[in-house]
RNA sequence: GGCGCAUUCGUCUAGCGGCCUAGGACGUCACCCUUUCAAGGUGAAGAUCACGGGUUCGAAUCCCGUAUGCGUCACCA
């Protein structure tokens, strides 16, 4: 295939074969339609998921949709110091929560079991030993230790380090494998010419072999294991795997990949490198930088898709103006070739912002279902919500709705609704400008005209009130305050006629009375 | 330090040689709306496109160099 795509900016070719397979020519009319393809996530089970990953994830689903392929889920358990207990679940949960589904892998199984890289051990020894057989990886017998203790010395002697492992002084490989002892299995990383790579955002580049002076990479460790360079590798090529997306942290590393894609005579795959998800101060973003978590944030109360959406702003664009965008319509648009090379800062704001964008777009109903957990974690509607507990909460709902940016501030918004306000701080009762006498006579006046309303609804109450402020010559905020204040309890709260009309009547007046009283006998 | 990548408003970004006296968004500020807080509306400030050379009639866009930042140098992934 001889057809090449131009990266802009990069400089880079791409072969068609390679990014986009068949190219459909109809009548001589070509489309660049993608031809399916098959990408991956495949974390390590030694924590949560964060939000730096997540990106890269939503990238390589986002592709295998958009090309109507298929999104693998692999887990990457080859450091047994490392495993972390309980840490696979979480990243399974934390993707289903999200809404990244995979097509392949644990849970779901397929073509490719087992997902799990301890369970197919016998696969990477048998690749390692073909390399050796191929004469491109050597067993090493000496050890850690050893190699630290001749580094030492080589360093002593103004020496460089050590980048290959046989025949070293002092250790007698062929007696050492006569008496069965243990080894590793290393990669001969070359040392001449170049390691000519190509990759979709960045395009090509160029790694000198004799200038990386890389040690020759462990592929099997002593305990049996593979080291991420040969099982990733391989199961990438088992699996099917034609679009690598990963951080770019790896780029330093890429050569190793490469050459052992190279050493088993495999057709390279399309290698993305995708920028990093930054911290403010800059730095990558990680589970150092503090709530980094996906769960985290899903329990602070960001919807998932919102923070699909921001996250899709991070290193991918669309246009110049899109923001908002469905899953639907990022399936449809997302294109690995609007990847931007450079990291992206987190803005948390601006997650905030999109949040409340799309608190305020869901349906009445829909968000009573989601904000009812926290109200139930609140102590304010039970567990498992009655059908007449949920009617009250989307009866309230459409009057915090507005306001509201994170589920998790429902129970602060909502609460006294279903709670009287516990006790009056008499400092918020008070307007500014007014004083407690006053202000207990207001209210009891109020409480009196109020009580004279038959219509108990929002028009109503706006016009009563308005009418009142108006016959006693007072300010709006001198009434509008301390009512709201022995309402809610705050100074802050959705409209007053509106949270009124909602409140009912007999709750109105009975809990401006009992302000009135509170302020009354803390200013004797 | 070696190797590598990156560099447009504080932040996310648009930009594919003339449409750019650089567009959008978050944040900030002002005003409007208004019963509080939000939301919403209008507007403003904010980028000598890291810097220096080239190429070109013309460069944010192409080339070279410099600087800075970041990443990485494990029998971790």
């Amino acid at each position: 295939m001889a057809l090449l795509f131009k990266r802009e900016g990069s400089g880079a070719y791409i072969t068609a074969s390679n990014g986009y397979g068949i190219i459909a020519t109809q009548g001589g009319i070509m489309s660049d339609r993608p031809t399916p393809a098959r990408t991956r996530f495949a974390p390590s089970p030694t924590g949560y998921l964060h939000i730096g990953s997540l990106r890269t994830v939503l990238f390589s689903w986002l592709w295998a949709r958009h090309t109507g392929g298929q999104f693998l889920l692999r887990i990457e358990d080859t450091d047994r110091k490392r495993f972390v207990e309980g840490a696979e679940e979480q990243l399974t949960s934390s993707l289903q929560a999200i809404g990244l589904m995979w097509d392949e892998g644990p849970i779901v199984g397929g073509p490719h079991t087992p997902y799990k890289q301890s369970e197919r051990l016998d696969i990477y020894q048998a690749h390692a030993t073909s390399l050796i057989d191929k004469g491109v990886a050597y067993r090493s017998y000496a050890t850690a230790e050893e190699i630290a203790a001749l580094n030492a010395e080589r360093e002593a002697r103004g020496e460089p380090k050590l980048l290959v492992f046989r025949n070293l002084p002092g250790i007698d490989d062929a007696a050492r494998e006569a008496a069965g002892e243990p080894y590793n299995v290393r990669l001969s990383l070359k040392t001449t010419g170049k390691t000519i790579v190509h990759d979709l955002v960045r395009g090509q580049i160029e790694f000198d072999n004799a200038a990386l002076k890389m040690p020759d990479p462990v592929l099997l460790k002593t305990d049996g294991f593979p080291t991420y360079a040969l099982a990733a590798m391989v199961d990438d090529h088992l699996m099917g795997i034609t679009h690598v997306l990963r951080a770019d942290e790896w780029l330093p590393t890429w050569p190793i990949h490469h050459q052992i894609y190279e050493a088993f005579g495999w057709e390279q795959p399309v290698w993305v490198h995708v920028p990093q998800v930054l911290g403010s101060d800059g730095k990558k973003l990680s589970k150092r930088h503090g709530d980094t978590s996906v769960t985290e944030y899903i329990e602070l109360g960001f919807l998932p898709e919102a923070i699909i959406n921001y996250l899709a702003l991070i290193g991918w664009s669309y246009d110049d103006k899109t923001e908002f965008m469905t899953l639907a319509e990022l399936i449809e648009r997302f294109d690995l070739n609007r990847i931007r090379p450079s990291g992206g800062v987190f803005d948390r704001d601006k997650l905030l912002h999109f949040n409340g964008v799309y608190l305020r777009n869901l349906a009445a109903a829909d968000l009573a279902q989601r904000i009812a957990p926290y109200l139930s974690k609140a102590g304010l509607i039970s567990a498992e919500p009655s059908e007449a507990e949920l009617a009250k909460v989307a009866e309230y709902l459409p009057l915090v709705q507005e306001r509201i940016k994170l589920l998790s501030e429902a129970p602060e918004l909502l609460d006294f609704f279903f709670v009287d306000p516990q006790g009056y701080d008499p400092a918020l009762l008070v307007p500014k400008k007014g004083d407690p006498a006053q202000t207990v006579e207001v209210l009891g006046q109020v409480k009196a005209s109020l009580e004279a309303l038959d219509t108990w609804d929002s028009p109503s109450l706006d016009k009563l009130l308005h009418d009142f402020v108006n016959q006693l010559g007072l300010k709006i905020p001198q009434v509008f305050m301390p009512i709201r204040v022995a309402l809610t309890g705050r100074t802050t709260s959705p409209g007053l006629f509106e949270t009124m009309a909602v409140l009912g009547k007999a709750v109105t007046l009975a809990r401006i009375s009992t302000a009135a009283a509170a302020l009354s006998s803390a200013s004797v």
